[in-house]
DNA sequence: TCCTGGCACTCGGTAGACTGGAGTGCCAGG
DNA sequence: CCTGGCACTCCAGTCTACCGAGTGCCAGGA
């Protein structure tokens, strides 16, 4: 799959270094390779069957001692083949593998996807998870842009019954967020109409969490409603941050893990959309693209693999796309789907609305 | 759990019919309890030891030979004890089986819910679904009313870009929706802001399905845009029915059922929206509360059992609540549990807007 | 007439013994 | 320093025996 000699220093027998010397990089690629395919342990024969390994079984036996050693290896248990640990992987990763090529199919499945899907963000967004499911069998994450930087359109109080109104504010990225408001008397659709106004005049322009002041009006209705309206703000400014995130095909993780308990508890984490996000952010911040066992902090996630992508155009950060499978994934076409896709997204988000004109 | 001997008549050896003496009546509870509780075949000497059964294993072991023959219990295999059967578990919840009373600890999870849930519609629907599965350990699902009846109360044109503005619909019962509207030209936002008003004149009041006529005004620029409305309203028709759905602890899927395929497939299921609001729909329709194995008609939840409550109030339909889990769930709890979040969720948005005052 | 205790039988699951095969570590020779 | 060979290990599958839970049936008794 990727010239398995060059990206390797040339230094030997590492004391626990990064590095590896050639052969036995070609030998742990051809043991992720296998093992990645066929979820049994890996015996000597095939490695040195496999093309990139020119040596006889017993000198790949030797070096499967020395790859268990420092650790890119496990056997698991005496007189059977050998495992990748999460180290093993993450040399894979860094060294072994190229940023990976989609299929003509997959790619087709995406451009096509593009040229069709239309509609609001949310719609975009949700429906990209699915996509990206689709195209890997794993379980997806999409996070959307957050709110931050977008100013307000419009504020609008719109009264639903005598004591209850709505207060609907439009941000110029297209998000529309609503609070209903209690009044504490009944109040006429005109003054809900007046404070409308008077807020539209003092918000319009701000982002959401800019702090704003409304002097007092001459009406004290109105007045009361601009403090009703500040609670509802408050509410907003939080609700804003954490609430794009769409998980496609969590029934995937059931056909990814066979242990029952594991899909349990991973599906119990996607339930938690915060903490799914501040996974993906954690990732993308360190500057990694895949993150493999426990080298997120997460307990319950240790034996998955998380492969991220920004979603972003020159540089401004629009959101992320995710895939989360077991460690032994195909990371190469994992992080070629979610490289695509994020990328997309980004033209999309940023660029035309409606693709199909 | 139910007194044993009242609810059944004195018939005899139902010649396939649905009465079962009470005799029999009593060994099929006591069958379906046990297996519930165990998950294991249930023997005749475990029957006989049952309160609510006084005969020996022996006059036990006959009568199971007629509850198989009539279709009440199987047989996992010759010399293994008795498993309740589709039909089993219909005759045990509509005879012998109360509406079930909530134990102290859920009757307090739900008032201390329903106390501190505050904010909007979705947020307490959504809740609503965790809540329910927290009390039952099933995969909740709770429906939303239905925007037919609700009326416009505000129509609304937002400039976003010069080339895009955003259609901004409130209705009557506190739902926002949007569109995106492409404009062919350049906008002015006091074009925008009048093609507004005239929308708005001819369409609040109305319901979302009522067709509507503007007749056209002096400028071609705002006749363009009430083109673009119309456009976006057919979308907005269709989105607006089958919206509100929420899946609440998928993940508790996974503790239900051993075979993984199941829970795949289960999930897959809980994936399509449409389909489990049809499947819910369907049941109350037909005034069931709930639907065993194949009883709905749906091939890959022929090992589910769907349990169903009315969120109504005043014979108004509302939504609807449902737990699915397996065929040998704990019919009486679930369905307090669903009846009781139903009641309560209907008076939440029939009444007031938020309890705490 | 119907219930009951007793009895022979069935069958699934578990434990132990055996085996084949895949895989290993090590070593001596090239 | 690589390689083929060899002895060893251990898993997984198969076979057997056996235990126990459970059944069906029958004859005796209220």
């Amino acid at each position: 799959m990727t010239p398995p000699s060059d990206p390797v220093t040339p230094s030997d027998v590492a004391s626990d270094e990064r590095a590896l010397n050639a052969r036995r990089a070609a030998i742990l690629e051809a043991v992720v390779t296998e093992y990645i395919g066929t979820a049994e342990p890996v015996g000597s024969s095939h490695v040195a069957d496999s093309p990139g390994v020119q040596v006889s079984s017993a000198t790949v036996r030797s070096e499967m001692v020395a790859l268990e050693r420092e650790g890119y290896l496990v056997q698991p248990h005496t007189s059977a083949g050998r495992i990748p640990t999460d180290k093993g992987y993450r040399f894979f990763v860094d060294h072994l593998t190229g940023p990976g090529v989609l299929g003509p199919i997959q790619r087709k499945q995406v451009s096509q996807f593009f040229d069709q899907v239309h509609g609001e963000m949310e719609t975009v967004l949700e429906r990209a998870s699915g996509l990206l499911s689709e195209m890997t069998s794993y379980a997806a994450v999409v996070v959307g842009p957050s709110h931050e930087t977008a100013t307000i359109r419009s504020v609008q109080l719109v009264g639903l019954s005598p004591l209850h109104a709505l207060l609907v504010v439009v941000l110029s990225d297209g998000a529309v967020e609503k609070r209903t408001i209690d009044l504490r008397a009944e109040t006429s659709d005109d003054a809900l109409a007046r404070a409308g106004t008077v807020l539209a005049s003092h918000l319009v322009g701000r982002t959401l969490t800019q702090p704003w002041v409304v002097p007092a009006s001459g009406s004290a209705e109105v007045d009361h409603l601009v403090t009703a309206v500040r609670t509802a703000f408050d509410s907003l400014e939080g609700a804003m941050e954490s609430d794009q995130v769409f998980v496609g095909g969590p029934a995937r993780l059931a056909e990814s893990f066979d242990a029952v308990e594991t899909v349990r508890s991973v599906l119990a984490i996607l339930e938690q959309q915060l903490v799914v996000v501040s996974l993906l952010r954690d990732v993308l911040d360190r500057g990694l693209s895949v993150a493999i066992g426990t080298e997120h902090g997460f307990e319950p996630l240790s034996s998955c693999a998380v492969v991220v992508a920004p979603v972003s155009i020159d540089g401004q950060d629009l959101g992320a796309v995710g895939l989360l499978g077991p460690t032994r994934m195909d990371y190469a076409r994992a992080m070629a789907a979610a490289h695509v896709v994020g990328e997309r997204l980004g033209q999309r988000i940023s660029g035309g609305h409606d693709g199909r004109h």
